[in-house]
DNA sequence: TGAATAGTGTCTTTAAGACAGTATATC
DNA sequence: GATATACTGTCTTAAAGACACTATTCA
């Protein structure tokens, strides 16, 4: 195990004024891999339970700059999508007396007083990120023994309430999949339409007739059929799509924008 | 000016621990009044500048009950309907040489450190409240000059960034008044039909077509018209309704919920 | 009876939803 | 030509939108 330097440490943990006390920020980053949305989790050294991604504020950032710098960490990608969707805020949700436990006794290389302020009553503002599965290469944080995609319908052990912060981030990008192309963030730049099809299937939770998506995906006017053909085989070889992001930013300006993705049925 | 006693302004500026740091409730109250939207506001002594409510979150409470403590600190009211809608965080957010030197030099009776928490960067955990405006006694606290309604289309110069978190809190309730029956919350018991129609008319900024106003707000089965009329001079009396609070909940918990109401062109 | 406001019904247009057959690629 | 997947067109149904007249109150 990796121990951090101690003056750093020290440092760190009597919080000497680089942070914000008492808030911080926590990103939940969704990919989409293989029919399955998933999620970036991170590991605690000496516990079988996970966390999202999520950091303390710097004194010169905003809240936006911190998430963006937590996933850059993670992730190792800059200007990702993302969307602040709630905050929480409640004297128990990050009391976990086994976490702070084995925090203490075996994963640090310096003292540190049981009332450190990581362990206080924090408020979290969340947020979530979108990013293309196959560009990332997860990258662990010095204080954390594991970071890896987990398929968010099957979701190992969580700390604190972060299986329901997940949860309602999930809600939050169902909502927001009305109003923003949220494929252009999670697919490669070039897509065939079962692909896209199948990755709102897999967001909605709900199986999508494929002529009414199709009419309505190309009704947008934000998506251009390309001339080529992706060989997958023994079949015949689907078309490839993008996205005109500049039509997007136009019909995104003037509001008159609408997916109208939400409520198409089986 | 009413001074607060000494050893508990010191304690408050040095937060001995009551509160968290770096982290705060602004809620922005909203009535409304004789066709019009206002909202509450607050002026600090020896400013011409006003703030929405807002501050302090305690230890002990959770983000949630600090929003209603400060709306019950303002209005005399408990559990009116409030709603989360963004937080803000940003080193430059709350910097207003003015205020702190006037407040430093002017508005306190115990001696403050330029750099107390109280100037310290702040994220803000923001809530928008709806109240019957006919029910509220304005009332403000120890350390402002005044508190009062403003009608949203009309404001006074804001402190801070409150002017763009009023924005927010009036987009956000303009999204959620498809989904939630704000009439309820911002109408009498008793209400006529021309009354919320005028509401939505306001709330929404545009007119909406009497006929098929009515003939929506019916379909949601969410009304009761009753067998009384109000007594308006020298026209026809409107007929008065409720709501069928019950029928909503239910409703609302089957998420088949919608007022549709967001639609209705002019 | 005139002035002001309340209240309601019908037709048109547009969008949603259901549904099935043809096309293409490879073996 | 068998099989697996891609692709698309039409009809039905429901909701949104436009529109104008009758009803009531009381000065």
């Amino acid at each position: 195990m990796q121990k951090i330097i101690e003056q750093e440490a020290e440092d760190f943990f009597k919080n000497s004024g680089e942070f914000l006390r008492n808030v911080g920020v926590d990103n939940v980053i969704f990919g989409y891999h293989d029919k399955e949305l998933k999620v970036l989790l991170q590991r605690p050294f000496s516990l079988d339970k996970w966390t999202v991604t999520g950091g303390y504020i710097k004194r010169t950032e905003s809240i936006e700059e911190a998430a963006n710098r937590i996933a850059f960490s993670r992730t190792g990608l800059k200007d990702l999508f993302f969307q602040q969707f709630r905050s929480f805020g409640s004297p128990k949700r990050v009391a976990d007396e086994e976490f702070t436990a084995k925090y203490l006794e075996e994963v640090l290389s310096v003292p540190v007083p049981a009332d450190s302020w990581i362990f206080d009553y924090f408020v979290s503002v969340a947020f979530y990120t979108l990013t293309e599965f196959s560009k990332v290469q997860p990258k662990k944080g010095e204080l954390e023994a594991a970071c890896q995609w987990w398929p968010v319908s099957d979701l190992p052990p969580m700390m604190f309430d972060h299986a329901m912060i997940i949860a309602e981030a999930l809600k939050a990008l169902r909502l927001h999949i009305a109003h923003y192309p949220i494929g252009y963030e999670l697919l490669e730049e070039k897509f065939t339409l079962p692909e896209i099809h199948s990755l709102y299937e897999t967001i909605l939770g709900k199986s999508l007739d494929d002529r009414n998506f199709a009419k309505r995906l190309m009704a947008t006017g934000i998506i251009i059929k390309l001339n080529e053909t992706k060989k997958i085989g023994a079949h015949r070889s689907p078309f490839l799509y993008k996205f005109d992001k500049e039509k997007y930013e136009e019909g995104s300006n003037t509001e008159s924008f609408n997916l109208n993705i939400l409520s198409l049925k089986p």
